[in-house]
DNA sequence: TCAAAAGTGTTCTGTTTACACCCATGG
DNA sequence: CCATGGGTGTAAACAGAACACTTTTGA
């Protein structure tokens, strides 16, 4: 390859051995992931089947800033593995489980999202089966806890102006165990002005949330609902074999709406392959143990 | 507000006082602009209406490294300005449009992406509609052109293997204009291994696209196909007010597909409202002029 | 016996797809 | 006149929502 200069008169290699990255301020970098699974809750008596709920992992700052506050696992990203990499690692660290659904969410880069110094953070999703998981976690050294979710939409308006409207959504996110209850609001905003539309999201409350991640799980949630709806990424967070009830009660938890039997049924036969296995629950018919169908992994339009 | 220490018997005060970002070594950040637009071409007979082409914006490094190669618009994110900030900035900067459409994608965060140091870029795609499009870009002293994009499928395999199986897929990517030609060749892996499914980009190879944006490139067209199909965004591309076969045409260049008029019709006619004006276009009925509804902006399953 | 869940069938409705047809224009 | 696009109608196939009903179990 014939040698180019720049209008420095450098070869390539001159100039990447003068390129000094320190003579610019920039920022540090961070992953955040946002780890889901879907548990059981007590069985009521023995006919009735467990409630099922969706849970987050969370863990407590042992240091400053927000020391004491419940934050995303995460951390900083190393000079050599990619963000994916220390995302993986950062998720193995805390809860011991490899071979997981990971998925790039969002990368929040506001100037004020910390007070330490400018630091721009990628945020992941992963879903992982409750049954199989290491309780590593539950008892951490770094106080790694499951907390039950909750995130609704108390209020809606539609506020026209000059330029177009605002779609303003106030939503009341809950996350709660049996010694904690961290609680915020977070205000998301889709700005119409002639045909571009834009979202603003603001945390106008955060009860022991650290950072800025209460938005953070806000959009995580509501990336959980459409990929579930458009992809067969709940698979992720139940056992190889499952009951069509149980896979019902998690599109039910994940999507926040009953869904009713026949229908559901009719729609997800394409989806899974039935064994010839059961299971018996108690006071009621042994119900059919199913798994996925592997040729639909990639299909869309689930549910 | 009580003031907690840290291990370190630190205030939070003092914590952020001592706190060094340069102790550790870190990253560069970037954002990348996919600027897209749909531009008509020739009419080739009075008749004709002239065949819309999807062109995205690419600029000609002066520096090194990739010194003579066509990148992606962006750059460097400073310190005071957020991620979204720094894509406006840029943008503005070679395409002098402000009030745009532009939506984030992705973070691309691969170790060896750049020959210069870490860099973290974070993509942006960004729709114009080239009908008041400022022809700065054309004529700029960075060399910023538009360049015709095709990117097509011309194989896929599915490869069983132990754990499950793999999709590949074989894209060509071709950037063309009056005077340049670029090309690159990108495999789309889908790993599917039991449930859990990972995508991974490689380019296999690249010709006259500098840095690994041919395959940010791949993945914003498909993107853009999928935001096409769910939300109103294409009406970002075409001016206030269109034909509903001027409409019809955008979409299929986007998709890549024919559609049937009829079916096109009744689908879009819930998201635009006539008005009385009309356009003769040569030798056929004149057509009636359309404008988005305003009120179906956030309206998804558009086509 | 009976509550709870397993499992199936039917009806109504709206959407999608494919195709056929007529209308208006200007060189 | 007629190619070209503008514009509408209709029938078949499919998908969605709502509801009613039967079956099986274990304390």
């Amino acid at each position: 390859m014939e040698q180019k200069l720049n209008k420095d008169g450098l070869t390539e290699e001159e100039f990447l051995k003068a390129y000094d990255p320190n003579k610019f301020e920039r920022p540090s970098v961070t992953v955040d992931i946002l780890v889901f699974t879907v548990a059981d809750g007590e069985k009521e008596n023995y006919r009735k089947l467990p409630k099922k709920t969706l849970k987050l992992l969370m863990i407590k700052r042992g240091n400053h800033p927000d020391i004491g506050k419940w934050a995303l696992p995460g951390g900083f990203v190393n000079m050599d593995e990619s963000l994916e990499e220390a995302a993986l690692r950062e998720l193995k660290e805390e809860t011991n489980v490899d071979n997981i659904y990971m998925e790039q969410l969002y990368t929040w880069g506001d100037v004020d999202r910390d007070k330490r110094t400018r630091i721009i953070t990628t945020s992941y999703m992963s879903l992982v089966d409750s049954s199989t998981l290491n309780v590593k976690a539950d008892d951490d050294a770094d106080d790694a806890k499951w907390f039950a979710v909750s995130c609704k939409c108390y209020e809606e308006n539609k506020i026209p102006n000059e330029k177009g409207y605002v779609v303003e959504r106030f939503f009341n996110l809950n996350l709660e165990n049996e010694e904690d209850k961290l609680s915020a609001v977070v205000k998301v905003s889709k700005i119409i002005e002639g045909k571009v539309a834009k979202i603003k999201r603001e945390i106008l409350e955060s009860d022991g949330i650290a950072f800025d991640h209460a938005k953070i799980i806000v959009y995580g949630i509501e990336r959980l609902k459409e990929q579930a709806k458009n992809t067969g990424i709940v698979f992720n967070l139940i056992p190889e074999l499952f009951t069509l009830t149980e896979l019902q009660q998690v599109y039910e938890v994940i999507l926040g709406t009953r869904l009713l039997k026949a229908n559901f049924r009719r729609k997800i036969l394409n989806v899974v392959v039935e064994t010839d296995k059961y299971v018996k629950n108690g006071g009621h018919r042994p119900s059919k143990l199913y798994m996925l169908n592997p040729d639909y992994i990639d299909s869309k339009d689930i549910y």
